[in-house]
RNA sequence: GCCGCCUUAGCUCAGUUGGUUAGAGCGCUAGAUUGUGGAUCUAGAGGUCCUCGGUUCGAGCCCGAGAGGUGGUACCA
């Protein structure tokens, strides 16, 4: 060794391991929600992690820092290139290439990891999972409507039960009635008056009145400008912020009376008609998609019908905090994503999973259905000169389908038998020389095992005991194992 | 980005007014038990006391700066 400094053993942060466990359970809700995306007629692409920066480039956050938000690199021919931030700007792009020869509308799926360079947080990842399905070339309100239909049979597929997820419509069109009617013409006010709506579910009325008006200051000591308007605008806000509940036709009437009448109010008003019909004639019920005034998502590209899904289930950490858990899902229409590309408008509209956060949602719930991951059949390597037997023994057992290998350490019996329990083995295989020259072979049940040794206070009494323990003719090694195994399936 | 708190073994943490070789519990590796998981006992491995600078005869401890972590907040395509 040199007295080099050695390297820290840790993940950078934002970055997380995942065992086989939370793999499990991953895979498991993507294969479901995948499932119901091509049964709605959705075909699958796949598109490299990264792509120009340019490509992505006009809706980062701020385009003069091309590192901010995204990862990035410098290609050999010095282009930049980025790991995608999401999966509808690679869509937009792949479309934008391959227009002419696309069934259009163009309906994909598509499942990936992205990548956000931004500070972690709670339920909030540098590198995470998402399951998207988009539909784009079409203008239709039924389009959107598709969509959300199919985002609540994908949270029943994975798993939710009814009543413990939501999705919330609203429409970018509506926003910007409501800004003619409140009188709200400068861009940067724009964008405060709709980042204090937002926050509605978070910090109710009072706190967004706060927003709207001078600013606020929170329990840590930080202050937030608000938007500056005055007291009437203000209000009238407020008053559509307050039209949410009840069914979604009771909502649109409501809201027609404070937006109605400015043109995008009016469009906004139209298409969110013909969703809420075609989500009836869908059976999707009103207690799972609902209008709701406060719902904004992103502030970038969104051009129309927006949608947000949301956990109703309240459940609490380690330490018995209660958890918030942030959207689960989301989308909307994006009307101009693809014109970047072509200068042809392509009306777009789709919805995103978030996939890792639904597990962890899933996993604090108690919803987990990939309870533990089991090991496999492990074959105890007795005997240096016995090798040969122990994977022939193994080689049975995989080819029955059963999960099986001989232990590769240079241990003793205790400690193998040690790591079949931790890996969750069902049953251990033990080939001895008395074994072999009798044609016989051990198997010992260790979930039965595990169960009895909870009797037994006594060391010397609990190995004599040898719980669990069978013997069998060799050439019965796959049947009295199997049989172990599925017993405790 | 802004505000607060924190940083000593793999984990959770002690560490006296600044004093010699920095500790505990859990975990890990093994032995007791020559062929058996739990419990018990025993032994062992494991440390740039976050980093750099300063004060001091002497710093894990005091001072300054920085880094990292964490919780809010901002932003979240």
């Amino acid at each position: 060794m040199t007295d080099a400094p050695r390297p820290e053993a840790r993940a950078p942060r934002g970055f997380v391991d995942r065992r086989a466990r939370d793999v499990a359970a991953e895979r498991r809700i993507l294969a479901d929600v995948c499932a119901v995306y091509e049964r709605y007629g959705f075909e699958a692409l796949d598109t490299g992690a990264l792509e120009y920066a340019d490509a992505l480039g006009k809706f980062l956050p701020d385009a003069d820092r091309p590192n901010e938000g995204v990862f990035a690199l410098q290609d050999d021919d010095e282009q930049w290139m980025a790991l995608r931030y999401d999966l509808t700007a690679p869509l937009a792009r792949f479309v934008a290439q391959h227009w002419e020869s696309l069934p259009k509308p163009f309906r994909r799926y598509a499942t990936g990891t992205v990548w956000r360079n931004e500070k972690p947080g709670p339920g909030r990842f540098r590198e995470f999972t998402q399951c998207d399905a988009d539909t784009v070339g079409s203008a239709r309100p039924e389009a959107d409507a598709e969509i959300i239909a199919m985002a609540a049979e994908g949270f029943a597929a994975a798993g939710l039960p009814a009543g413990a997820y939501s999705l919330k419509i609203n429409s970018r069109k509506l926003l910007n009635g409501l800004m003619t009617r409140a009188g709200v013409t400068v861009e940067g006010q724009k964008l405060a008056v709709l980042r204090a709506v937002d926050k509605l579910d978070r910090l109710g009325p009072d706190g967004v009145r706060l927003l709207l008006g001078e600013g606020r200051l929170d329990e840590s000591g930080a202050f937030t400008k608000g938007a500056g308007l005055a007291a009437a605008a203000a209000e009238a806000v407020l008053s559509f912020t307050a039209a949410g509940g009840g069914s979604r036709a009771e909502v649109l009437s409501r809201l027609a009376d404070v937006v109605g009448g400015s043109a995008e109010g009016d469009e906004g008003l139209a298409d969110l008609a013909a969703i809420d019909m075609a989500l009836t004639r869908m059976g999707v019920g009103e207690d799972l998609a609902m209008i709701e005034p406060s719902v904004v998502r992103g502030l970038e590209y969104y051009t129309g019908a927006v949608y947000e899904a949301e956990l109703n289930l309240s459940m609490t950490d380690d330490a018995g905090q209660p958890v918030r858990f942030g959207s689960v899902g989301g989308g909307g229409r994006y009307d101009d994503l693809v014109a970047r590309f072509t200068g042809q408008p392509v009306p777009a509209t789709g919805f995103s999973f978030g996939v890792s956060r639904l597990a962890a949602a899933l996993r604090a719930a108690g919803r987990e259905t990939a309870a533990r991951a089991r090991g496999p059949v492990v074959v105890i390597a007795f005997d240096q000169a016995h090798m040969g037997e122990y994977f022939a023994a193994a080689a049975e057992l995989r080819a029955a389908g059963i999960a099986a290998e001989v232990y590769l350490g240079s241990s003793g019996m205790r400690p193998q038998m040690k790591y079949a329990d931790r890996r969750l083995s069902p049953a251990a295989v033990i080939l001895g020389g008395d074994e072999i020259a009798a044609g016989l072979v051990t198997i010992k049940d260790l979930d039965l095992g595990r169960q009895l040794s909870s009797g037994v206070t006594d060391n010397a009494a609990w190995r004599a005991e040898r719980p669990g323990q069978v013997q069998a003719p060799r050439a019965q090694l796959v049947a009295a194992v199997r049989a172990i195994v599925e017993a405790g399936a």
